[in-house]
RNA sequence: CGCGGGGUGGAGCAGUCUGGUAGCUCGUCGGGCUCAUAACCCGAAGGUCGCAGGUUCGAAUCCUGCCCCCGCUACCA
């Protein structure tokens, strides 16, 4: 079994921000559990650097495209591991490989006649030597970057038709109802498409910071089709010799957000369609975080700055909170006051601290030795099946129901341990037996608990399962009973409280 | 204008597809425990499930109309 997890390919012009966090650790999440099943794994993520805005800035900085892009893909670059992400490569769009890539994909779509010559005519700014769409231009008809008045323009362009795969997009729509979830994020696309397409343009005769058209070397192509082929161009040469296309291609997800709904929904399958190239199975779109209930915004202030959080908390913290807080695909607030709740309700007093009382009663009352004996039943209900739940929700990329799940038999084993009562068991020579399966009960339920929840908090969790002699990750081993620990070892708080803690 | 999402105890959400004691987390109040990061566990108060009709023995859940909030409406990385 293969599986192959992408996100987004972050444009170069925009600092590192929570939401780059955000989609790169529910994509890192995905990629750690398949792992953890025992699959092959290939996580992709990267940078977008061609187009007019990067042109434009790094003229405004004096610097070549190229410079600049160099310099901001190495922030992007160092924003995974600083999340402990997992990605296996790392592609920029100016990899000389990829612009090959993108050459030889589109000029297959122009084969298979799917381009053609047209007009273009929109409003265009004479500075950023680009056009502007209608969404874009301000107060009537100005630039909104350089707020002058654009002219209405037409160029020649390569056009991709778009327009001629409708019938074809609606046909993969019909058959594969999960190719786009959220489902409401599917109707969203399907009625776009069903609303009638019109033909794009491919290429730009203007700009020159993009990839150049091999059949006409006075256009580059427009932005979009070249970063959309990241998907793919990577596996070719990802690891220098090999074609990973034949093990991961096609994608198992995409995982973007929802602003680039359309492209990759609509655009994207058609291009993989026109090129005669097998679609990935599912693009899974998640939701916007909302400060106070707006979208984010720096000038806004009250950002929620993950560097700030992770300096802090440690990039587990962030891990969870947002996968946690925020149910998986919808919209949601997020606050620096709701991320220090859930800090200390959850992190540090449940899961932290079951986490402490077990291994401190453990050493406390057997010397560090886990009993080796069977596990109390009365948890059977609870962990039954935990596991498949789990890997079913991840699978489904339903990553809040999943945490959920898990969560709730945290609760449990802190129940348990109310239920027990290992202090007053230990008072009393003759409830020894009773004590014994307490505890060891509570170290494989831990244990269960922790191999499941690695994949969000994979710093911690490795931890943990260090002190509890028990490494193995694999989500099969991950049942109430299979492998009692058998020997713990003193632990620190694994989740610290902070007296007067500031993310602001 | 059109399309889509949302409106559930103080806050944030689940439940709505497959009608039938309205659930979870936090907060508040009361109690228990002492293994633990003063953590944990139990209990209580608190909701006309946006509004108005309709279908039904019965509706948060299905149908109709209306109100309010948000997003999308193509070349925005």
């Amino acid at each position: 079994m293969s599986f192959y997890v992408t996100t987004p390919i972050y444009y170069v012009n925009a600092a590192p921000h929570l939401g780059h966090a955000y989609t790169t650790i529910a994509a890192d999440v995905m990629a750690r559990h398949h792992r953890q099943l025992g699959e092959d794994v290939f996580f992709l993520t990267g940078t977008d650097e061609h187009g007019e805005p990067v042109a434009l800035a790094a003229e405004a900085a004096g610097v070549t495209p190229r410079e600049l892009a160099d310099k901001n893909a190495e922030r992007f670059k160092a924003l995974a591991p600083l999340l402990n992400a997992t990605n296996d490569f790392f592609i920029r769009t100016s990899d000389p490989e990829h612009i090959k890539g993108v050459q030889e994909v589109l000029t297959r779509v122009k084969d298979n006649g799917y381009v053609e010559l047209g007009n273009y005519e929109g409003w265009y700014c004479p500075r950023c030597a680009d056009f502007k769409s209608e969404s874009e231009i301000v107060d009537g008809s100005k630039c909104p970057i350089h707020l002058i008045e654009l002219t209405w323009e037409q160029e020649e362009n390569y056009f991709f038709k778009l327009s001629a795969l409708q019938e074809r997009l609606e046909q993969l729509y019909a058959d594969q109802p999960g190719f786009v979830s959220p489902p409401s994020r599917y109707n969203e696309a399907l009625s776009f498409i069903r609303g009638g397409l019109q033909d794009v343009s491919l290429t730009r005769g203007k700009l020159t910071w993009g990839v150049p058209v091999p059949w006409d070397e006075s256009h580059v192509f427009y932005v979009w089709f070249d970063a959309l082929l990241n998907y793919y161009t990577a596996l070719t040469y990802a690891r220098p010799g090999e074609d990973l296309r034949e093990k991961f291609w096609p994608a198992d997800i995409h995982v973007i957000a929802k602003d680039i709904l359309k492209f990759h929904t609509v655009f994207w399958p058609a291009l993989l369609m026109a090129a005669d190239i097998p679609l990935p199975r599912r693009v899974f779109v998640h939701g916007y975080l909302l400060m106070d209930g707006h979208k984010m915004s720096k000038s806004l202030g009250n950002v929620l700055d993950p560097f700030k959080v992770i300096e802090e908390f440690g990039s587990d913290a962030l891990r969870f909170y947002l996968l946690r807080d925020v149910s998986f695909g919808q919209d949601g607030s997020v606050s620096t006051a709701e991320f220090e709740q859930r800090y200390e309700s959850e992190l540090a007093n449940d899961f932290g601290n079951l986490a402490s009382r077990t291994i401190k009663m453990i050493l406390r009352y057997r010397d560090g030795a886990v009993p080796q004996v069977d596990v109390d039943p009365t948890l059977a209900p609870d962990f039954d099946g935990l596991a498949d739940r789990v890997s079913a929700l991840v699978g489904r990329a339903e990553l809040t129901p999943a945490l959920e799940e898990i969560w709730q038999r945290v609760r449990r084993l802190n129940r348990y341990v109310e239920e027990q009562a290992p202090w007053k068991l230990a008072k009393d020579e003759g409830r020894a037996a009773d004590l014994d399966r307490a505890l060891a009960t509570l170290a494989e339920g831990l244990r269960v608990v922790t191999v499941l929840v690695h994949a969000w908090i994979p710093e911690r969790a490795g931890i943990l399962l260090d002190a509890l002699g028990s490494p193995e990750l694999a989500i099969s081993g991950a049942r109430l009973g299979a492998a009692v620990p058998t020997q713990v070892t003193d632990l620190d708080p694994l989740f610290p409280k902070h007296q007067a803690s500031k993310v602001a």
